[in-house]
DNA sequence: GGTCCTATATATAAGGC
DNA sequence: TGCCTTATATATAGGAC
């Protein structure tokens, strides 16, 4: 896992699945005394390999009898209530890494987004634009001018405290939408072709705001 | 072991040492199932703990008595070979660690000296040098000639291959030490007090060389 | 207690000896 | 084969919710 990512997956070349083994014995038996150590609870590890005539046990002889002593003793049942199906355990790897890829879909897109908005503020024009970047772009001002009014509030609080309302410059007049408060809004596909499951808060198609109105009119 | 570095010992923090043993089954119990995978072989571990009326257990039912039945079915003798020591693993780390402290030791000092060597090319002056300061100097300007006649050869070789005796300049007058060769040098005390244990380059009190000659002779 | 976030500490795949 | 180095991928401590 680093000079490249490795595919989890039996190494079919001997002698790399040899050094893997090797290797990977070790960092675990370093993890299993850690464990051991830090928590001060009883574990063992026992590992069957060809590598080896022997198996390679984790605590030496006296520890192993005893954590094997206390699994025997008990019924059935309650042994395996605990076991961990590798199925299932699978599963939730996979249900993790799917929420990371959809993480970082929207991630990508909110970078892709922010570059073409600096594009525009270079002098780029909104022509080339087609709808889906145009309305990621309206939902990205849309934060920005949120942000600007938090920033906006928290400096009047500083600077004026408690202000008498008639010094207070009048609010600008974007009223920033409120997306959370109106989920009918979400219910649009969104641009990029994936559908509900995406969840992102960008491509959808009515922007009823400032911005939206001001290009979109 | 991120924020912070931890010490391996336990955790007497209660919530701590909860939290800790819940991340780092989980990271375990991933390992296992990763070694196991990549490597094709059979591997069971079983952890008891006050956090658990179970054991947790990997793998699933068949898999582990499968394991702790081929455990069961050797001899006694066997069984044993393999185990690991507790303390013959703990002392395997400490010499590890030892080995890169004196490693470690060893760069801080050339990095040291090399800073010397640059305020001396700067202009400070050898005067404010004391011997262990001066020692080492002297053996890493002997490691930088040799490099420069090295390259020098190199140089040599690729801009007039095969050049006629005749036609080549003569070799620079230096003639580097090669300690190596020179075991009885090394017999000398070192200037910052670590004795022989430290077996650094550095420090020896005898430079018979071009530059030591130069600055003391 | 459980979950998510990030800065760090570790583990380890390749590649060279 | 086995060990070492180095660039990356992972694991995880501490802290915020």
């Amino acid at each position: 896992m680093t000079r490249k990512k490795v595919k989890l997956a039996f190494i079919t070349n001997d002698s790399a699945r040899k050094a893997t083994f090797r290797k990977r014995k070790k960092g675990l038996m370093k993890k299993v005394s850690e464990l051991s150590t830090l928590c001060g609870i009883d574990i063992c590890a026992i590992i069957y390999s060809s590598y080896e005539s022997q198996p390679e046990v984790w605590p030496d002889n006296r520890g192993i009898h005893c954590v094997l002593a206390q699994f025997k003793g008990m019924p059935e049942m309650e042994q395996s209530k605990k076991m961990v199906n590798q199925e299932s355990f699978i599963r939730q790897r996979i249900a993790k890494a799917s929420e990371q890829l959809k993480k970082q879909h929207k991630e990508n897109r909110e970078k892709e987004i922010t570059l073409v908005m600096y594009q525009c503020l270079m002098g780029e024009g909104l022509q080339n634009l087609m709808m889906p970047d145009l309305n990621d772009l309206g939902w990205l001002l849309d934060q920005k001018l949120k942000e600007i009014n938090k920033r906006i509030d928290e400096l009047k609080k500083t600077t004026a405290p408690p202000p008498p309302p008639q010094q207070v410059a009048p609010p600008p007049p974007h009223v920033p939408t409120d997306w959370t408060n109106n989920p009918s809004d979400h219910q649009q596909m969104n641009s990029f072709g994936h559908g509900d499951e995406m969840m992102l808060p960008f491509c959808e198609n009515n922007h009823n705001t400032m911005w939206s109105n001001a290009f979109f009119p």
